[in-house]
DNA sequence: GTTTATGCAAAACGTTTGCACCCTC
DNA sequence: GAGGGTGCAAACGTTTTGCATAAAC
């Protein structure tokens, strides 16, 4: 896909100027962590995202991580999560909702989306009297042996 | 030292047994906890149980609520929650399986339950060779205002 | 009497914060 | 140049742990 007039793809260049629009501005810190969520296929959490930039740039502080993942959270740009309540763990807000199946041996994490799940909770929600700001839906599961 | 028949005591008397019989001592302490949570509606996190036990016999300790937690956790008697990725909050297992809807607001647990949902979560683990082990399903929400 | 639980204090853990200096706009 | 961002170290809130004592079985 290579068409520079139609951008829809989420670069961490696309993030950057959303941010500069918001008033964020840009540290050579705050490039390398938004390069390192565009580039990762996993949820890290903040100690994981501070190795990954030291191999980077190591002068960055792991302070500077915690205060830019709690930044980019406000401003939508990435989701955090707490799997088994442990230590917050982040993904880049790409393009679709989705919730998460954690494979209770390995530890990975698998995305997944139903949108009857979602229509389903909606209706929960009105009948209680409440409308759903967010959710969380984690399955936490074993791989079936075959 | 002989074993008193009568014991004032409320539905916890049933884990009592429960956990005698998985070889759990039931201890002062353990057996004050267990009141606690069969007499909470709400869901507090060990901080508030050792509060609420400290007004039944003040010698008790928070790391003796923390163990205790992890051992009927263990036990299956307790279901622990991590809300927001707050601190641990605690219920009651009782009979049935349910969810939780968050008000942001006021913080407040409402309960409830789909079996609609449940099935749902099976078939789309089982497509992606999983098997669900448990699961956490949170909506967090706003009252609708009328 | 043996085994296990407790209380206390200290440590561990993930995270936040105060401050002096540095960089982006 | 002004205002916000950074690194460092220290503080934080939650949870765990080592150890000597106490209680359950």
């Amino acid at each position: 896909m290579h068409n520079p007039a139609m951008n829809t793809m989420t670069t961490s260049n696309d993030y950057e100027q959303q941010l500069r629009q918001a008033g964020v501005r840009i540290t050579r810190q705050r490039r390398i962590i938004l390069n390192i969520l565009s580039d990762s296929e996993d949820h890290p959490d903040a100690l994981e995202i501070f190795r990954r930039a030291v191999e980077i740039d190591n002068s960055i502080s792991l302070s500077t991580v915690y205060r830019t993942m709690k930044l980019l959270e406000e401003q939508g740009a990435i989701h955090r999560h707490a799997f088994n309540g442990g230590p917050s763990r982040f993904e880049h807000a790409g393009s679709d909702h989705h919730d998460h199946i954690i494979d209770m041996e390995s530890g990975d994490v698998v995305e997944f989306h139903s949108e009857k799940i979602e229509r389903l909770q909606e209706e929960i929600a009105r009948e209680l009297g409440y409308e759903i700001v967010h959710h969380r839906l984690e399955l936490y599961c074993r791989k079936i042996k075959k």
